[in-house]
DNA sequence: ATCTGGTAATTGTCCAGGACAACTTGGGGT
DNA sequence: ACCCCAAGTTGTCCTGGACAATTACCAGAT
């Protein structure tokens, strides 16, 4: 690795970038890229002299948005052909373009977005926090922080918003959402869930907004965190009495590992013990059995109910 | 990449894992793990039907140690060849052994460490929330949080806890801090900071910690997370006027990249923009210029200090 | 003794190109 | 409609060679 590994070469006239850069930057493996290049003849990096690959930051672009295509279910094979169709595909739902004066703006994402692009930091909290007062957490979290969430996230894949301002908004409304969980009373009556996500899933905010939701209900909550590896949520699953163990898949995890990883879990974790698997991946999930999918946020809390009827019964 | 990569497999006496599974597990690239088996003769992973290799959990968990202190500076050839000798340095800084009454704990680090070992977090909340009203924010940051931090990361690398429990530790802890930095009123007075960490440095609490201390000496901090790309800290720096930025980086983070890390990430910001690099491999940052190396948490403090000592000066 | 410069060993990452299992697609056949 | 099998796709693994960057070592000069 070069000592100018991280950014771009400042001497060549288009920046460029090693391979182990492009895996980072892009989360194609080192193999994939490689690959690609013999079999699609895309990317097709330039060679310094000792025949390393260095990458333009144009085709690391397009790296990026190929990424983006596949893991919403294209064909690699498919994208790696066109060249201009792939911009349509991409555009479909892009264009709004808020033409000029967004001032009609009482809907609090879209002040959220603004404050967010003008890096008005104390604007951003005062906004989100004045919501919250409002409208209470549970309507916080289904009415503004979700639908906030998805609006960020598109136009963070659209280029709208650069990815220090997405990272400036998730900081922030995860302090948020713990803050609230944190005001919450400890809660006692089962289910015991347990929340994480599998390793290589690093997104934590669903999770948080699932949590808050829970533990308004009365349900105890113990959060592991992010990346938790499987054997690990089995254990803990153990340790801690879980009723059910809660999953968030975010719309960037490659949806097709999320069967097989489910499968394995569900086959990890004792028969009683449910799994709950919610967020933008989760449709990948239906075909596994005995696991509930829980694609919006309120069906955690009718999860909940039909749990507590189910054993109200039983018991 | 098989179905039960995430997990051992189960018709083997012995658990074992794939090549990918010891990379993300270790932190070991592929091409290491390979190059090692080559050289050294170690690991000596297991080869299924398909030639594909299988790591036992023992030699995955003597990869962890021999991961750990690398970190620290020792040579890998070195290390992979002695057998018995290798746990004579590990037990440098283990020992005490806790033997077997260990009811003198008014040490709260041992208290907690118990708690996250019977996996009571009703306890291991009350027990870290008393301490933190007990102390108060700052005095709870450095004397109870850092060393906490440090005696689980150490428990942790010596198998004496596993990854759930760690996990639910970090989660509790980070939930208290920004809690704690939720309470205190909005800080207006430059510097203004911006924290982060680098691209596959995912740990935060040291920022946190920091983020605590600062924002208590009325330090305006904007907190981007972690991972954010050496361009984006740029943009950042300069979208938020920020006067300096602070990065934390863990043990866990291969101390050879710090320096060169450092010094691109240097040269990208303007030269007005301190540089202020913490936590435990801040040690490697030393040799670069022009960048503030802050190894224990009360220097942040001084750092604030210095810098408006100067400014007041100036201006 | 301490510094200095240059040679030698160490070490992580890259490359090529072959192989293959898991998955998807696309027809027939019932 | 449904199911099932063949053909195509695709990511990851393998081997073994190469090399630049870093570190250790050692002799000679100060």
């Amino acid at each position: 690795m070069s000592i100018y590994d991280f950014v771009q070469d400042k001497l060549s006239p288009q920046p460029a970038m090693s391979i182990s850069a492009v895996e980072r930057e892009t989360g194609l493996g080192k193999d994939t890229l490689r690959v690609w290049e013999r079999r699609y003849g895309f990317p097709k990096p330039e060679r310094d002299g000792r025949g390393e690959r260095w990458y333009p930051a144009e085709q690391v672009d397009r790296l990026r948005l190929l990424k983006r295509l596949i893991d919403c279910g294209h064909r690699p094979g498919k994208l790696l052909a066109a060249s201009e169709e792939e911009l349509d595909r991409l555009s479909d739902g892009r264009r709004p373009e808020t033409p000029a004066g967004i001032d009609e703006g009482d809907d609090v994402a879209e002040q959220v977005i603004r404050q967010i692009r003008n890096h008005d930091l104390p604007g951003l909290r005062q906004i989100l926090r004045q919501s919250l007062m409002r409208l209470g957490i549970e309507r916080f979290v289904i009415e503004v922080a979700a639908p906030l969430n998805q609006a960020v996230g598109e136009a963070w894949t659209n280029g709208e918003l650069k990815v220090f301002e997405e990272h400036l908004y998730t900081e922030e409304m995860k302090g948020l959402l713990r803050q609230a969980i944190a005001s919450l009373p400890a809660a006692v009556n089962r289910p015991r869930v347990l929340l994480t996500t599998v390793p290589d899933e690093p997104h934590l905010l669903g999770l948080l907004m699932v949590e808050a939701l829970l533990t308004l209900d009365g349900v105890p909550c113990v959060p592991l965190g992010a990346e938790t590896p499987l054997v690990d949520i089995r254990m803990a699953a153990l340790a801690h009495h879980a009723d059910a163990v809660a999953l968030s898949f975010s719309l960037a995890f490659p949806g097709r590992r999320i069967a097989a990883l489910i499968r394995c879990l569900r086959d990890l974790l004792p028969p009683q013990v449910e799994l709950w698997i919610g967020g933008a991946g989760s449709r990948w999930a239906s075909k596994v059995d005995n696991v509930h999918v829980l694609p919006s946020l309120p069906l955690a809390l009718l999860a909940v109910r039909e749990w507590r009827e189910r054993h109200a019964a039983q018991d």
